[in-house]
DNA sequence: GCGTGGTGTAGACAGTGTCTACGCGGTGTG
DNA sequence: CACACCGCGTAGACACTGTCTACACCACGC
């Protein structure tokens, strides 16, 4: 339940964002979202010009909550660098895995079409702390192509391994092994 | 159009197929592939029980024609494994630049829930493929992880390669580096 | 010749996203 | 003070969706 001291615009991302982690992908419809808040259907369209922009807001939620779990790995104390980069990965699956509905709405190709600028900037600066960690980790590497590749190898580790696809290669629920994998192939050298 | 000699079926599914391509994911509706395939919106229900039953079987075609494009790539003749997994690399990336809705659609989660079965095992297929030129590419490591590591690198190329994420990266369209990037980071070392 | 079953039609139903017209309560201005 | 305005939300319509059910039609076997 969100709090009742706040506009109604907020109040609807709150309750998506509610309602996506409880109930999953289908059940944010624009008329239950409203449901859920107490207000009429046509009541979201004062804030949202359509159900993809209120499901966009919802999205950048997502990135949020993820940039605060691994925006802290990116603090220059002393830590092993490369070791930073592993925990970056488990919080990466552990979100994908515990934010399904979410991870899955951050990533529709359906929401950017009309909101170009709002959810892939959010994505950016989660991929500005991958960058900045390999450039520790691997000096002596093209730190934006490594990231760019690190990257793409973590999120089809969550999509493919959440998926079910996976468990052939690791012959488990776990997905660590694959995720060290990736890791260190990339930066070895 | 799909041929007119064939059951109300595979017409379906020819039309589903043509229609995903041509016009997108939001067109394939049960009621729109009905109309084009000239029958009436319930005819559909005598061959699939759902609307996700006939999208499940539209993905399978989408499984056949990945396969039908990396499966020659397994023969065992004396060309370089590791230029065979690059060209397969190539054509998963061009597989789904060429064809997002198909490729998005094979993908989804929701259809898998009920169909455990196919879809899931026809995905096992070109894993397997994968796993044998790893194996030959690279046979002092295990070839499954490697694989597993390897096929989400790809797949996350793919996913967030053509949603724009990664152009920071490379700062092209050009996906190419990345891809030679991840399978000399898996095969190195 | 007559049931019978496979095949497709057609209508109903609840639900969806979008659009439009309408109220209602406050704020400011003449 | 009266009045117009305006932000905010309501309520109904519309076309569309997926699913369910009852109903024709037509070929086939008894």
């Amino acid at each position: 339940m969100p709090e009742p001291e706040s506009g109604l615009r907020d109040r609807l991302v709150a309750v998506g964002v509610d309602l996506l982690a409880r109930e999953g992908t289908q059940k944010i419809s624009l008329r239950e979202i409203a449901r859920r808040a107490g207000v009429s259907h046509g009541a979201p369209r004062r804030y949202f010009p359509t159900h993809q922009a209120l499901l966009a807001a919802i999205a950048r939620e997502g990135y949020s909550e993820l940039g605060r779990r691994i925006g802290p790995l990116a603090a220059d104390d002393g830590a092993d660098p490369r070791e930073r980069l592993h925990e970056l990965g488990r919080q990466y699956l552990d979100f994908a895995r515990t934010h399904r509905g979410m991870f899955e709405l951050m990533f529709r190709h359906d929401l950017l079409r009309g909101n170009q600028i709002g959810l892939r900037q959010d994505s950016l600066e989660v991929f500005g702390i991958l960058v900045q960690l390999v450039e520790r980790a691997a000096p002596q590497r093209p730190a934006t192509v490594v990231a760019g590749a690190l990257w793409a190898g973590l999120h089809g580790i969550a999509q493919l391994g959440h998926w079910g696809s996976l468990q052939v290669a690791t012959h488990t629920e776990d997905l660590d092994p694959l995720l060290r994998t990736a890791i260190d192939a990339h930066l070895e050298n």
